[in-house]
DNA sequence: TGGGGGGTTGAATCCCCCG
DNA sequence: CCGGGGGATTCAACCCCCC
């Protein structure tokens, strides 16, 4: 790996720049490729008000030929300079992700996964002319057939509360406060993605001290994600805008604690809302401080949502019993969190969390 | 249509058999082609030059072109014989969703909409190297992108109780007494799909009477679900153990009746109505006050229909958005006249003569 | 200060008949 | 084939304001 490139954005066009990187020097590539949407006129809510298009000259590749070509172009470099074992991520609409896993599938990366990012909140079809639009489509990919990819089962499996992670995700999209805005108070990136879907990816399939490279930086949530999480990132953005946004984005994260970023080898308990989705979401942050109804006991949070205290560790739960040398407890009502008005009970998260998903 | 065709399952290789059905002559297609290529009778291209037979070849880099070459064969005859305003909707997996879709639209077909089947009783993965393969995806795509193909929006929207149908699909797998089985006692199918899925499929996307073409018939839930619902099938199916199960099965099937297969109708296909209509009938006396909701501005109504506000005159619909200036309104629910219980909107009048026309 | 109501917004291929 | 015009069409989350 050259150095100098480690956990920096680097400006310019994401093929000519990806030329400059060595082969074989990045654990992981996280990819969010224009989707090349072709919207008609302007498109108006029941309300008559206006919805903001992407319409970016950056989404506007051309037809199908053209866009082809640009996708073989950046995903052989992506393909080269990724370690024997690396792996791919790519995320796409139904406008593009076709194209992009077909040919991710002809350079030779062998699928292992797809994904589908389920929105709780997705924007409605206003004109009742198709099904509402409320996913999105990522590809997980190995270098090569024989390679083998970091997966992190176990981790993924105490995330999930006890049960395998599934192939669809129900995230809400980005917005509110985590949407970043530009000095205009309007939103500096039209497709920013949120932190919580970029947090599954990538304790999911690194370790931390890995190499993360993002061809497609825009304002860093990748970068985010992986600062946060103890791993490195490799930005590549061409828009000058972005890259000021991200950087100081990026001067803001605290990575989480070593312990924090440790994650389980084997998880148990059952709920159904996993803990870990409160993590996810960023409701409760890895290193995070949890304490017992009377805060004489105090537990922290590690990334994959078990948490730690001293010796114990293991889910909300087991470790509340432990404590309490009880044969179970119950971890949502046991453990809380400090607030300015004193302990809440961090069930009150679950609630919220319980109000964003249908089920 | 060759009339002979309908409802009947034709027996052959699904390229062949469809060279034999008349252009523009179905309304829909469904298609589940082979996740492997089992190919068993001869491929040949389109010169005439045989293709090698393979067996699943998704072990070699590059040993995608024979099931290219043969989604490209079914895929053109799929889109010859589909009505100008038809359309397609097609099933697979990661292993060859990608290369479907893509050629796809190649092909000229216009997507729609990405649809994910989510299983809520999935096959876990046993080996705890990937994540649950818990879904498939669903295509749907119009013959061609000017082309209008039948979208039952309020249906579905009902369905949905009230809110608008999301692309993702909770239904669970086809299990139970719904899975059929041979003599043997053993499933007859290894990928039967569940009638939820072709019911809801079909609800969306056909009408009454519609024809279905599915190429890859099996055991034959296309056939199954729209005989149900009241639309007509076309099966194609070369495997002889497949076609005698199907038979019997549908043989076995009951339609609906009319008024269940009735779904609600979405106000677009109702008569339309003038507004010159209520002054015609009285209803609306030519120099009556009109009230927007507020009751703030007002319209005096003329003997043709067209109304005054001021500087403004025009329908109902172009004073309206005048007024708000707005790129469009509808006068029926934006007007209101003055009754003893208070304002009304006009639209309540209109409900009273299309109940006179209804007989 | 807490809850309720109104306004805003999000990767969107977003109407269709008739002259 | 194009243009005009009737008239149909939205869900969840988050913000701010106000009582």
């Amino acid at each position: 790996m050259v150095k100098s490139s480690i956990d920096q954005i680097l400006e310019g066009e994401c093929v000519e720049v990806m030329k400059s990187l060595p082969d074989a020097s990045v654990d992981l590539v996280f990819a969010d490729p224009p989707y090349n949407l072709q919207l008609g006129g302007d498109l108006h809510r029941p309300d008559n008000s206006k919805v903001d298009a992407v319409d970016n000259d950056w989404d506007q590749i051309g037809g199908f030929d053209d866009y082809d070509l640009f996708t073989w172009q950046w995903m052989e470099q992506a393909r080269r300079v990724l370690k024997p074992n690396g792996a791919i991520w790519v995320i796409g609409s139904y406008h593009n992700i076709f194209r992009v896993g077909g040919i991710l599938q002809d350079a030779g990366f062998w699928v292992l996964n797809d994904i589908i990012w389920r929105k709780t909140n997705p924007m409605p079809n206003f004109k009742g002319t198709r099904f509402t639009n409320a996913h999105e489509t990522l590809i997980w990919a190995a270098k090569t057939k024989d390679g083998r990819p970091t997966f992190n089962y176990a981790a993924m499996k105490a995330l999930n509360d006890g049960v395998q992670m599934r192939s669809d995700w129900s995230l809400p999209i980005c917005s509110g406060g985590e949407r970043l805005k530009g000095d205009d108070g309007k939103k500096a990136h039209p497709t920013q993605k949120p932190e919580s879907l970029l947090h599954r990816v990538l304790l999911s399939t690194t370790n931390p001290g890995d190499v993360v490279l993002d061809p497609f930086f825009g304002t860093g949530t990748t970068g985010a994600a992986a600062k946060r999480l103890g791993r490195h990132y490799i930005g590549i953005e061409r828009d000058a805008e972005y890259l000021k946004v991200a950087r100081a984005r990026l001067a803001e994260i605290q990575p989480a604690s070593r312990d924090a970023m440790c994650v389980t080898q084997s998880p148990r308990a059952q709920t159904r809302i996993p803990f870990g989705t409160l993590v996810e979401r960023g409701m409760v942050k890895p290193g995070d401080t949890l304490y017992c109804p009377k805060g004489r006991h105090t537990a922290r949070v590690r990334a994959d949502g078990s948490i730690i205290a001293g010796e114990r560790s293991g889910s909300i739960h087991q470790v509340g019993a432990q404590i309490q040398s009880a044969p179970s407890c119950n971890g949502w009502t046991y453990w809380h969190i400090r607030t300015k008005q004193g302990l809440a009970p961090i069930d009150v998260m679950r609630a919220e969390v319980r109000a964003t998903l249908e089920n």
